[in-house]
DNA sequence: TATTTACACTAGCGCTTGCTTGGTTACTCT
DNA sequence: AGAGTAACCAAGCAAGCGCTAGTGTAAATA
């Protein structure tokens, strides 16, 4: 029974976890339906996890983390101009959403059945995640190139880039990063 | 047991059911919490509904034919400019999500729990409402009024205004109609 | 060689779940 | 008065739930 442990073999056992937690949701996922798609006996499953809330937060934790990381690098490579940084953002989001699909999957829908205390720590990581993103729209609303209420921009762009994961499959013609242009160019009078 | 009753118990059960659906989840709202928040014992409920499927698809059921009847009689109060039909229909959205704010939770966070049957027959309530969302959208490309792709269009302001039940506290300051005003002219540049 | 650790197993406990059954009450209609 | 019906209740069943206890075994560590 491992606290904190980032073994590979728990990394392998998180991602299938949120393939199950996607397909069936949170709730109709039972440690016997988890333990078979692993491969093992349902009691096995509480030697790497002390609980199946701690499935849940191993899920939700791995996606965000990797948000994080992905939008930090984006914007530390791209260049300076608000319209680029906002453009990069955009894309940087959908790119996680859908690799890591699953994973983000579960933490936009069942963020709601974590324990108050891991959902207290989760949130300190969504909060960072979502500073990056408010940073980006102040400087957009401060070169003029979008209009509005910080808050409320960035409420409806995050919900319809979040919202993506209901109807877009990435697999058809449209990339994700033609999505993310498109969003930002439906909100930006200046790029006509 | 009454198969398609629309009795005012049923309905008023049906209102409560929504209540408890948006705080516990489906999965997690067992019949028996369902019966007491009635006000009744567990097994009288299936007097009144042949399964607890059944109540979740009333409960989508309801709060669909709202949403429908309150857009369709706004769009046919309102006058024929494109820019005035597409304010209208944001502030319809939002009016019908807040003031039946429940029951729209539940069908937007619970629908994948509905079994095919169900599921298949509300499907069609909502596409006829998703209908006049397009055509709405498609009367504002022609004046030109938004620029884009209809399809991405109506995807990314439906995703923006469904969020917006995540965040958005409608006992604040800001009304509904606001919030609706806010995010058109968000997408609009003629509008700056 | 002796000990620990990691990982898996079997078996099942205690509880909750959705739902059924068989019967009762209260009201309406003829 | 009698029949019909809608609404309810007490009791409980079969199945499934998360999780625990105790054991076996192979590899790593001392």
């Amino acid at each position: 029974m491992n606290v904190m442990n980032a073994s590979p073999r728990r990394k392998e056992l998180t991602r299938l976890a949120a393939q199950l937690f996607v397909q069936e949701g949170f709730d109709r996922t039972t440690v016997r339906m988890l333990a078979q798609e692993m491969g093992i006996k349902s009691g096995s499953l509480f030697h790497h996890f002390k609980d199946k809330q701690e499935i849940l937060a191993a899920v939700i934790e791995e996606g965000t983390q990797n948000a994080l990381m992905i939008a930090r690098k984006a914007l530390n490579e791209c260049a300076a101009e608000p319209e680029v940084r906002l453009r990069t953002m955009a894309r940087a989001h959908l790119e996680t959403l859908f690799t890591d699909r699953n994973a983000h999957v579960v933490a936009l829908f069942e963020w709601r059945r974590l324990d108050p205390v891991a959902s207290a720590h989760l949130s300190h990581l969504r909060d960072a995640y979502e500073a990056l993103w408010v940073a980006v729209i102040d400087d957009a609303l401060a070169a003029g190139l979008i209009h509005g209420d910080r808050f409320l921009v960035s409420r409806f762009v995050l919900g319809a880039l979040n919202w993506t994961v209901r109807w877009y499959d990435p697999s058809g013609p449209r990339s994700p990063d033609d999505l993310a242009d498109e969003l930002v160019a439906m909100i930006m009078p200046t790029s006509v």
